[in-house]
DNA sequence: CCTATAGTTAGGTATTTACCTAACTATAGG
DNA sequence: CCTATAGTTAGGTAAATACCTAACTATAGG
């Protein structure tokens, strides 16, 4: 296991992972419809314009980055969002904006002396 | 101008574009630096061992995905961050958080019955 | 005017990505 | 048992990415 999958916890992923998969607007919709709920894999696939092996290569990469889930019941296998995943590329975000408002505070100090 | 530029509006752009740039750790250090404030291109390239053209590739896909502005006074070019790309890719998560609520009342609902 | 500094452009390479088709495996259900 | 369905594997291509070096332009400042 390597450091950043060993930093990131639970399963989870790197943030370049995870970034990496929502930079691709199949996988965004892909994580939108397990948003609404779990899925299979042809269920995925039926809306997006694409053969079959390359919805699978998304859900890998889905998969890589923690974002999805998956487990294999007979021959289907059922999708589902893992939300810590998502949660981890919200929180550098809402960080980034802490530090821009630290950043902004120290500019009214400066801007009062 | 693009139909994703004009549907994400004033000189930001696609989602596509603010997490594929989010997706790369040179550039998340880019971005971390530049939400404490302002910075010219060689202060930005100092900590990346990297050569400068190589930061500089960065910068031109920081600032395609909106992410980034910068302006040249002389001979130095002055970056700073745009937090709207930012929010763009915050509020599309939250969206999704969103969907996943709901999915989980009706869950709910269902179990109710 | 000259030189050091800040950034830029051109162009090349290795790797990764996003797709495809064809062929295969495994299980549900008649 | 046989066939249709659900997913998987293998393998190939075109384009994009992330780097690099070398050579260039433009401006600050003595």
């Amino acid at each position: 296991m390597n450091a950043a999958v060993v930093a990131s916890g639970q399963g989870g992923a790197s943030l370049d992972l995870v970034f990496q998969a929502l930079a691709d607007p199949s996988r965004r919709a892909i994580v939108e419809r397990l948003c609404r709920g779990p899925a299979s894999v042809s269920e995925l696939a039926q809306p997006l314009e694409m053969a079959l092996p390359s919805v699978l290569q998304h859900l890998q990469l889905l998969e890589a980055s923690g974002l999805v889930r998956s487990a294999k019941t007979g021959r289907v296998r059922t999708c589902r969002i893992n939300s810590t995943a998502l949660d981890q590329a919200e929180r550098w975000i809402s960080r980034r904006r802490s530090a821009m408002e630290r950043a902004f505070d120290r500019l009214g100090d400066f801007l009062k002396e």
